[in-house]
RNA sequence: CGCGGGAUAGAGCAGCCCGGUAGCUCGUCAGGCUCAUAACCUGAAGGUCCCAGGUUCAAAUCCUGGUCCCGCAA
């Protein structure tokens, strides 16, 4: 078949090698968003899917907004569309183009996660399992009939990496499966059920700065559901930021009466801090300007101490 | 040249502003104590203070240039 393939995001990788290696499709174009200036030296850097396709001498367009190509889409003459993580909304004139639609691979199990930031409100959520989700596109966000899922177990300690990671790979083996009831006639097209749909925004770097009145549960969530992106923080008792990540553990042990965000203990087993209900217990911590380092390294050169209290300097509140 | 922090013993940090004996918490090793220890006590080893210049009687510290690491922003 011959497939124009839309996307931006590395998560969209596997499966666009999946197409450009298999000899029975030929991919007439990647659509991409325009390079972007990245990192500390912001270098000017293209999109991940721009670069394996160039590699593989495919035609690359980065259009700033794709709503007003629809005919040089239509000259690529596709016979389908296939759009993962390609970060702008496609208009009808485009989704009109390929007699056999645009098919979108999702990072959920749709109605669940509709929207941005699916891999990590599945982790949020607590969510026993997650999947790619094959469907038809139509103008809303996130809304079209499924043509099919292919579903995985979360780990126990998954991480927005992590199903990142499994989600990329599983890709290739929905879109496979997708593209061969296609040829053959035989996709089904099941409406969503919207009363169940939800919604997952843009995630900025405020997302993750730690509640601790939340329950511990919640909070050791969040720390693997933003790892490696946008990252959990909360703040030490000078005022310094520090960042959090996985792994984490949390205990339903009662923090007896210390109130939440207090250092309960500090050691070479880690730093465990008071929740709104139980402790979570951390192991890896980040100073401002400093390396990631291990919770007895970092305690070595920051001493905490049970009563010490996390999370209070942003929030301007004075302790006693 | 977007803004900022950092590089000091095996790890993590202080010392730098205000130049003059290399310090802290750990770890390692040895000894002691204890029914016992990831406990406690004593002692020891372990350092081109990132690199290259400069100033100075004297530089971890001040000045100039460079390399590498990191936070923010995007």
């Amino acid at each position: 078949m011959r497939i124009l393939y839309i996307g931006t995001g590395e998560i969209g990788l596997p499966a666009l090698r999946s197409l450009l290696d298999n000899p029975a499709h030929e991919v007439c174009a990647v659509i991409c968003q325009p390079d972007k200036p990245v990192g500390r030296k912001q270098v000017l850097t293209p999109p991940a899917t721009k670069v394996l396709a160039m590699e593989h001498d495919v035609t690359v367009y980065q259009p700033r907004r794709i709503r007003t190509e629809a005919l040089r889409v239509a000259d690529l003459q596709p016979e389908i569309a296939v759009v993962m993580a390609y970060g702008q909304i496609l208009p009808r004139s485009v989704l009109d183009v390929p007699p056999h639609g645009c098919l979108n691979l999702h990072a959920s199990l749709l109605p669940k996660h509709r929207g941005a930031a699916p891999i990590q409100a599945s982790i949020l959520a607590g969510d026993a399992e997650s999947g790619i989700t094959v469907m038809y596109m139509d103008e809303g966000l996130d809304t079209g009939d499924i043509l099919l899922t292919e579903t995985i177990a979360l780990a126990p300690d998954e991480t927005g990496g992590s199903l990142h990671d499994r989600l990329a790979l599983l890709a290739p083996v929905a879109l496979a499966r997708a593209l061969e009831l296609i040829a053959a006639g035989a996709a089904p097209r099941t409406p969503q059920d919207a009363t169940s749909a939800t919604h997952t925004g843009k995630l900025e770097r405020a997302n993750g700065v730690l509640s601790w009145e939340e329950p511990a549960e919640n909070i050791a969530r969040r720390i693997r559901a933003f790892d490696p992106w946008p990252g959990t923080s909360t703040t030490l008792p000078d005022g310094s930021t520090v960042k959090i990540y996985p792994p984490v553990e949390a205990l339903e042990l009662s923090s007896g009466c210390a109130p939440a965000g207090s250092v309960v203990s500090a050691g070479s087993d880690g730093l465990t801090v008071a929740c709104g209900t139980g402790v979570v217990r951390l192991h890896q911590l980040q100073a401002e300007g400093r390396k990631r380092l291990e919770a007895a390294a970092f305690l070595a050169g920051r001493p905490l101490v049970p009563g010490d209290r996390l999370g209070f300097a942003q929030a301007g509140i004075k302790l006693p």
